[in-house]
DNA sequence: GTCTATAGGCAGATAGAC
DNA sequence: GTCTATCTGCCTATAGAC
């Protein structure tokens, strides 16, 4: 497993290089993040840096991808082991409300923020997350409706838009906060909205 | 009227310097404007802008300071306009849309997905900005459901942060798709679940 | 209240040695 | 791959003339 991507130990410096950039990112925002604060925490050269990212448009490309890559797999591991639609809502839930408990925004809802300052290559990947996300849960909210186990007005794209729309919210109000449970009740509240 | 603060026509400079800001922060986020856009667009010089605002830091303070005394007196009007709750939820959702359609975020939703480079003192008026809020909202579901004409779980207060998240939340991505029936939808589900 | 001029810093980025 | 050195540009901010 010499050039796979290796998570944690013994990860290479571009790997790396994307841990750092990725939780400056969901901390600070894509404009509030330097080269000089990666190299600087890696222990590197902003030169070196440079050397395995041309530039700071093709290291946000790098960070939308990979974290794009993360969030299909998490999803197809919720489908293999989730075999009921609520219970992978509750899964989905969970895999923001992992990212908030290390004081993180999602990646993709921050840098929809600052969307428009973005360099288009970003842009465009950040609406195919959406997207992605998006299919994902009007297939899962078409199941549950099928078997009977979920109840929602209106078309499935619909509610899954709302899905995502509320819980990037929610991440977004009760980050501030410093507030998990804010969270964790407004997501309550809209699995409850489903039944 | 001389120093009483005018919309629109024949503003003073330091107001017209807000307008421009907020537009930009609203657009591009805090960390993604400078002096030297709101000047340039003000025709004025960057050193002129610093006599009306000593720093960044104080612009920012002042816009959303302005930003929340406006909310306040559109809440104060609604109160006055609006009898129901339900329809003074509209309303509140149509304040939302508002800034929507102009292609903005809301200035404080933007500016928490940004909280953790901001200077002190902005960081504790945006918090207020959503307590404030939060207040407002708390008050007209509780009374909505004491005569009747709102049904929800849990206390009224963990609702109103619920709307909040699900407002902020819709805005931060139906921008990026510059699609305003989207946040249409997500509203429109969000009233419909407090019947 | 607005200007010119300028300071000092940090940003993203490159050249070229090792 | 990482370094030193450097460049250019933009940033926030200030001094002082008008």
């Amino acid at each position: 497993m010499a050039e796979t991507q290796q998570h944690e130990r013994d990860a290479g410096t571009a790997e790396r290089a994307l841990d750092v950039a990725e939780k400056l990112v969901q901390t600070r925002g894509f404009n509030g993040f330097s080269y000089a604060h990666v190299a600087a925490d890696l222990g590197i050269t902003k030169a070196s840096l440079h050397y395995h990212f041309p530039g700071k448009a093709e290291l946000g490309e790098a960070l939308i991808s990979r974290y794009a890559e993360r969030f299909a797999s998490a999803l197809a591991r919720i489908d293999a082991e989730r075999p009921t639609a609520r219970g992978r809502l509750e899964a989905y839930v969970e895999l923001y409300a992992d990212v908030l408990v290390g004081q993180r925004m999602c990646l993709c809802g921050m840098l929809a923020a600052e969307y428009e300052t973005l360099p288009p290559p970003m842009a465009t990947a950040i609406i195919g997350f959406f997207d992605a996300n998006q299919a994902w849960l009007t297939t899962v909210l078409e199941s549950g409706r099928s078997d009977g186990t979920l109840s929602f007005t209106g078309d499935a794209e619909e509610a899954a838009q709302a899905v995502i729309g509320t819980l990037e919210g929610a991440m977004l109000i009760a980050r501030p906060y410093r507030d998990l449970a804010r969270f964790h009740a407004a997501a309550r509240r809209l699995l409850d909205g489903l039944v």
